[in-house]
DNA sequence: ATATAATATGATCGAATGCTCACATTAAAT
DNA sequence: ATTTAATGTGAGCATTCGATCATATTATAT
């Protein structure tokens, strides 16, 4: 493996206008990730594109990666705000259909905004933190479900309930990801998103 | 996007030595991806690896992309002929349960030969070539699959088989690498690759 | 044997990239 | 006002990497 480098920022941005030289950092990525995917990314090509310096750069990131991990970190917690925003404004007492769907329209929403950007996140990026990330947000949607499953009252063997979740959470990723990058024509994306629910719950004969 | 690049070999070994030499550029560039990721791939580095000079490289392949992209249509080669294999060795009258169970379990042993080094091609190599090749393989999944759901004497909604197919494949797919890449320890290989059938058959309400 | 084609070599060049550092500018503190 | 801290600038250095080409070696053909 290589050494991993250090991928912490360099200081804080305490003015207002050193927190919008960093947004513009980390949004110049974003924009030349989704254009010329991670080959672009260059330092210089990032400074450019956010008509900031070379050297403000290195004051807030100590090299490349860092500024990736760091864009990585904002768009990972940005989706989880969106897939907790959408399912708190369900009641607690949902039925477990309406939840599923509910969950698995929030991934989907929260994937479509940039759907090339959030290609070559998937695709492209490596360790850089990536990887933990994911996980956890992997981790939250596992417990979240298993919740969801205990409480609700459904009969189902929960000797191997946390199995089922593990390989079902990768599972819905992947669809929905396949949603995104290409979708079918024949079916409206509405009808894509309650087909998948309804595989899930089909898989853990529910209903 | 990116200007494709060119990533056609050059020419053909033609002599024994020659073959030789691409080999041992590929098990190179393997090796080196596997251990170090896409960055620790550089034309110098492979070419060290293999013991070969750089020049012979640039005889057989234009840039390191070829490199990758060759690497990349043989390791999807083996795997491909790794599940014909195992597929083939059942009868044309076997049960669905049967089928399932030997096509993930041999999705799974193709992908356990050397698992650092299918990380690495899963997750960090972009368009080079391999998306089309995935395509290619989740295509003859897809196909497979359908005509063995067809022939079989189950009844399922034939409407939307083509979307579940579609979906599935991509869960399966998912699945498959999360059990390669994080093995829950609480169970054994066998026991996941059946609890992968059975999600599965029952996502498609058969038996 | 000789000629021709195929293959292998590696020093070397140019371009790209990461990154620093000395200096300039702006904001906050006193 | 003056000082101090924070932020911004970009020319330029060092390094790496891709790629070439003149040359040497080995295989094949005649």
């Amino acid at each position: 493996m290589k050494p991993q480098k250090n991928v912490t920022p360099r200081k804080y941005p305490r003015q207002q206008r050193a927190q919008k030289t960093v947004e513009a950092i980390l949004d110049a990525t974003a924009h030349i990730l989704a254009k010329e995917g991670l080959e672009g990314v260059t330092t210089n090509s990032i400074a450019i594109m956010a008509g900031v310096s070379i050297g403000s750069l290195y004051q807030y990131f100590p090299g490349r990666e860092a500024v990736i991990a760091a864009l990585v970190e904002r768009y990972m917690d940005r989706q989880k705000a969106i897939v907790v925003m959408r399912l708190t404004r369900l009641g607690p007492e949902s039925e477990l259909r309406e939840l599923g769907h509910e969950l698995v329209a929030a991934l989907v929403e929260s994937r479509s905004k940039d759907p090339a950007l959030h290609r070559v996140l998937v695709q492209e990026i490596p360790r850089v933190g990536r990887m933990a990330q994911l996980l956890d947000l992997h981790a939250d949607l596992s417990e979240l479900v298993t919740e969801s499953l205990k409480s609700a009252r459904v009969e189902l063997r929960l000797e191997r309930l946390d199995l089922d979740v593990f390989l079902l959470v990768h599972a819905v990723d992947a669809m929905v990801n396949a949603l995104i990058f290409t979708k079918p024509a024949k079916y409206g994306l509405e009808d894509c998103i309650d087909e998948i629910n309804s595989l899930v719950l089909n898989s853990l004969r529910i209903k």
